[in-house]
DNA sequence: GTCCTCGCGG
DNA sequence: CCGCGAGGAC
């Protein structure tokens, strides 16, 4: 069983990039993130034809979270409690073959202290108890997409100069701390203790060639779930017009 | 002698069309339109690599025109008299190898009694005593480029949606007719009667592929030039990220 | 730097 | 439908 979370950056952009994903390594489930693409415009057709069902969240301009699966996408769910009047599409709930999908685009909070910032946060004051729910009540769980947090030093190219800074204070990794506590692991730095595995490269300043990148794309597993590997898929963010972010996959027993 | 016209619609996105063109037909002269590229950011090194020498008047975001050439180009005049003050970028003639070759952008003039129309009116009022000027001072020369007329019913894929319609009002039409009256022919049509020869296909509704074009964009050759033979080249509208223009060329001897 | 929106011009 | 610019987000 193969899972990929992947922050396509505009899913309008990047559909000939998803469709040669799906063609080359025909994962079961994708998550992916910032679609930005109305629900009415959401390209159906094009996925199914690829062999794929989908399920779907989006807006127009911005945010937007989508699944895509082989098998059918049941018990779909597009609000967080305690945010129910928040229109921003930030999360896809979804049952494929007994596992629960939690599909993620965690607020990216601009700057410690903004604005954005206190909603970060308040987004995940709300997430956490979703999510414990969630795992009563459906104990084989992964929660995966972007969450904008590089949990540790290894998981950002500089950590000096990234220290306290948005994605890396440690506020945040004590929010990625407790959701783990929940009974989650971080399946691919559990796979590899050592390994950067950086998922994000910001477009500018040549980032991506110079190797400036942070690991901010997650595939969280619960307790009895056997992750067999994981990784990220460099290659996508090396194409023509590449998303900032690259696909970051597990292999599941 | 080959020379081609071609509205390219912002010769940054067109550059590399362009230069297949100049590579796999290796004109003589291009005269291009709507290049859309202020003069310093003019593509002039990627140009002279290609072979050509440059000359060019430009603004941002509209209008703009350049000549290429294999030949040293002389004489370049950018204004039109009575229209000294006017911003857009739309005339530029110059004399190449003894030929004076005047590109033109007419004004479009969005439909029949706008403002844009009465523009378009005076600008080829201007036209006309500048050319019939030129003519006397150069008997060897081409008017050529992208004139916002079809001359005539044969020229439009459907006179009778179009009659009376921008491009193919009476009024228009007169214009194209006194042009010809300073000593003009329109080669390709002379060489070619009946053959509808488009060159311009909005992007809208799918016009290319259904046939419905324009012939808008024209070679006018003064008398005792001999025009071997004349066409437009649908190859390239053809290609991938196409202009709505196709180039129109002629061969003289 | 690469997305999105919108309005403009064609 | 496609250019362009401007402004916002990340």
């Amino acid at each position: 069983m193969n899972i990929v979370s992947w922050n396509v950056n505009s899913l309008n952009v990047r559909l000939a990039h998803v469709l040669d994903l799906l063609r080359e390594q025909a994962p079961d489930i994708v998550a992916l993130q910032e679609t930005k693409t109305p629900d009415e415009r959401f390209p159906r057709d094009a996925l199914r034809d690829a062999g794929y069902e989908v399920a779907f969240s989006g807006q127009k301009t911005y945010n937007g979270v989508a699944i895509l699966s082989r098998q059918p996408i049941l018990d779909i769910e597009t609000r967080l409690p305690g945010m129910a009047d928040d229109p921003q599409r930030r999360l896809l709930a979804a049952t494929i073959g007994g596992l629960r999908v939690v599909n993620v685009y965690i607020p990216n909070g601009q700057a410690v202290g903004s604005d954005k910032y206190a909603y970060k946060m308040r987004w995940l004051a709300a997430l956490e108890p979703y999510l414990a729910d969630q795992l009563s009540r459906y104990p084989a769980l992964v929660l995966l997409g972007d969450f904008n947090i590089a949990p540790a030093d290894i998981d950002v190219h500089d950590p000096a100069r990234w220290r306290g800074k948005i994605m890396c204070s440690d506020e945040e990794r004590a929010w990625f701390q407790r959701l783990l506590a929940l009974g989650l692991k971080d399946a691919p730095r559990t796979r590899h203790p050592d390994k950067p595995m950086f998922s994000w490269w910001d477009y500018r300043l040549n980032a991506y060639r110079r190797g400036w990148g942070l690991r901010i794309d997650h595939i969280l597993t619960s307790g009895d779930l056997i992750v067999r590997d994981a990784g990220v898929d460099v290659g996508m963010r090396e194409r023509e017009r590449p998303s900032d972010h690259a696909p970051v996959w597990v292999e599941l027993a």
